[in-house]
DNA sequence: AATCAGACCAACCGCGCCCCC
DNA sequence: TGGGGGCGCGGTTGGTCTGAT
């Protein structure tokens, strides 16, 4: 059994498209739209391609406004932030990029950008020299970028490692789902390695952590898990320093016993009560971190043991275990 | 100069969703 | 309401480029 083909295959033209081709299908278009029906369109324009090929040739080359090139820090990091929100919708990062591409960012994302991350990966993991040992490493806003870190360099290739701004660190730590990506996995078990005081607990909603910041100047935008728009300003924005105890929700953020709005967190033992009706953020220790990263080998949204609730993030993020 | 390995990227493939009949 | 067709998406492939040896 098996989907029929969207078109007969065998009078198609696969591989490149010529500049002839682009002509063709841009001349059309120009003038006619893609009516919204791509399967029948190749024929009226005269073209032997199948109707996703001229589809995907026309989104990601031949529409106006196309962007190509290097990416910017600042496209880095929306990204990131999204990736770690979100996982890999490319489509949906993509329109938070205007004139890139999914496939580009896809592109981008698995030559490059993951490469980037990969580079904090730990040595246990990565055979990497070089890593920040302290969280407020990670938090610095991204001012060096461009210029050589102390973090791991591959052997192999010349990529530098991004540094996480604090919008990243952000609106990571605002989605559980992050927790799967291992490159952000492996900084935080570095971390856990590099200084033992540190508890990093994260959990929550991207729409609900407040930021209590007078003085951050993180600008990005990110969208919610339904797709909202949000501002990072709003943001975990304050540096948080070594020793410290970190924890995200919904109900904020919490470094050492104050919460981001300045309030006392009670302890209950080992376990911290969050505000009534508060969503218990997930802790992470060594140990799940490990375990996440050894049964996640693929990122968030592809990993069999994490399925992201759509249905039920209005008010917080849900993760199946 | 030749060869090889890795990086990069355009394009293809298959699946899920949605819409329409 | 169910089935078929089209669209859109993400994963993967394969060709080309580039740098190292």
């Amino acid at each position: 059994m098996g989907r029929a083909p969207c078109c007969d295959k065998a009078n198609v033209k696969k591989g490149p498209w010529s500049p002839e081709e682009d002509a063709k299908l841009k001349d059309y278009i120009d003038k006619y739209g893609t009516g919204g029906n791509w399967i029948a369109l190749p024929q009226k324009a005269g073209l032997r391609r199948c109707g996703k090929s001229c589809r995907l040739r026309w989104l990601n080359y031949l529409r106006p406004n196309i962007k190509h090139g290097e990416f910017t820090d600042q496209e880095d990091r929306v990204i990131c932030s999204l990736f770690a929100s979100i996982g890999s919708r490319w489509s949906i990062i993509a329109g938070h990029l205007p004139g890139r591409t999914d496939n580009d960012i896809k592109n981008y994302w698995n030559t490059k950008l993951k490469k980037k991350l990969m580079g904090m990966i730990p040595p246990s993991q990565k055979k990497l020299p070089h890593y920040p040992t302290s969280i407020s490493s990670l938090l610095q806003p991204s001012s060096n970028s461009s210029s050589p870190s102390s973090y791991g360099r591959s052997s192999t290739s010349s990529f530098e490692p991004i540094s996480f701004s604090q919008s990243l660190m952000s609106s990571s730590c605002s989605s559980n789902i992050l927790q799967t990506q291992e490159s952000f996995m492996g900084q935080m078990q570095h971390h856990r390695q590099a200084n033992k005081d540190n508890l990093l607990i994260f959990g929550g909603t991207t729409t609900e952590a407040s930021c209590s910041s007078s003085d951050g100047s993180c600008n990005n935008h990110m969208i919610s898990q339904q797709g909202r728009e949000i501002d990072h300003s709003d943001y975990f924005c304050n540096r948080v320093e070594e020793n410290q105890k970190i924890m995200i929700s919904s109900q904020g953020y919490y470094v050492n016993g104050v919460t981001s709005t300045g309030t006392n967190q009670k302890q209950n033992g080992s376990g911290i009560l969050w505000g009534e009706g508060g969503v218990a953020p997930l802790e992470y220790g060594l140990e799940e971190i490990k375990q996440l990263i050894s049964s996640s080998g693929t990122i968030a949204s592809s990993s069999s043991n994490f399925m992201f609730d759509e249905n039920k993030t209005e008010e917080s993020s849900v993760m199946y275990y």
